[in-house]
DNA sequence: GCCTTTTCTTAATCTACATTATTTGTGGTA
DNA sequence: TACCACAAATAATGTAGATTAAGAAAAGGC
């Protein structure tokens, strides 16, 4: 059943056959991952991604004052890692954990290049997946220039409604770049507005 | 000249035979932009990824105050595109156009499909440049939410001393997310500082 | 089912940066 | 040589969102 979630996922981008699906699975290492248990730490080196079967994940740095900002939420069917430290190998910047028990396939950077090398199909599928990637983070450099903080919240809402009712409003603050007084604060300005 | 620029660029990610360079090559289309000419509009269908020879262009979008904000300059040997558009075949919602004349390679859609299918080293070729795209971008998201603009400025003369002295100054508050005023105020206080 | 911890709300005050307006400098061109 | 469009500097005023502080509500752990 594991198998399937992401086989299905690899099968909306491109073509595998048996013997090919079985290899990749044969890559993966199943983990679950309790609340508020760490993937990644900064500092650490990161020589995986994770593909999240169920629960959710988030990526996030924290600033000199300790605050959190995030640059990533993964729940079911995401993929996550720190792209800078797995591609140049020098210690992450972010810090990857579970917001809820989570569960989760690890795909390594050795057995990723074995991939690559043996299916070489995959070489498209993680260049469509990184191409995504990069649209909407492009899209996000661009609406953190151009929107005030009440437009970021209701684009959030529309792009990702199954995220508003499971995270903590905090965590959703933290990802569009308030504190979360601020956020209390819209989002009753929102509800009065209905 | 043109081409020993591009085919350098490749041979720093991929290994091509001669027979391969020449096909690339031959993909690529050679035009020149004069400056504020442009290679995209916001609306259009973007069917084309430019490698710059010379020159350097911008790719932006233009809030609903009429405000131009910066999403990436692309200076000699960058490749810019609107690649939500490309992707999608949606309509762009960026403009591309030039702060200098320039000289550009163009890669067609459909050209790039050729390319993949009959030299698919460049499968890895492109993933790597999106790679790195995504790692740019996704860092620039987190500079955005933990930076004040003093420290986007610092970081920007850092990352690109070239472009701070060959580009006018609003153009980088359009990249940092400031007003050119602000800007303005915040050179003076920089310089006074040293 | 209780206790602890975390999350959410409300409100007063504060500040980084925007807005508006005016002035000065500067390369292109007629 | 003067003109014009555009880039940059300076300064006064305005505001979105931060900070601080406190209490209320909800959720997790045992």
């Amino acid at each position: 059943m594991h198998r399937s979630l992401i086989v299905e996922h690899t099968q909306k981008i491109i073509q595998l056959s048996d013997v090919e699906q079985d290899y990749f699975y044969s890559l993966l290492q199943e983990k679950t991952l309790l609340r508020k248990e760490f993937l990644l730490r900064e500092g650490a080196l990161c020589e995986h991604s994770a593909f999240v079967l169920s629960g959710c994940l988030r990526a996030y740095s924290v600033d000199e004052n300790g605050v959190e900002h995030i640059l990533q939420f993964a729940p079911q069917n995401w993929w996550i890692t720190d792209m800078y430290s797995l591609l140049s190998a020098k210690p992450a910047l972010l810090n990857i954990d579970a917001l809820e028990d989570s569960k989760l396939l690890i795909l390594s950077k050795s057995n990723q290049e074995l991939l690559y090398e043996k299916v070489p199909k995959f070489e498209r599928y993680f260049r469509i997946l990184i191409q995504n990637s990069t649209v909407a983070s492009r899209q996000r450099v661009l609406d953190n220039l151009e929107l005030s903080a009440k437009e970021r919240f209701a684009k959030f809402c529309k792009t990702y409604p199954s995220l508003i009712n499971s995270l903590p409003q905090k965590q959703i603050a933290a990802y569009i770049g308030v504190t979360p007084e601020f956020m209390s604060k819209m989002k009753a300005a929102y509800l009065k507005g209905m």
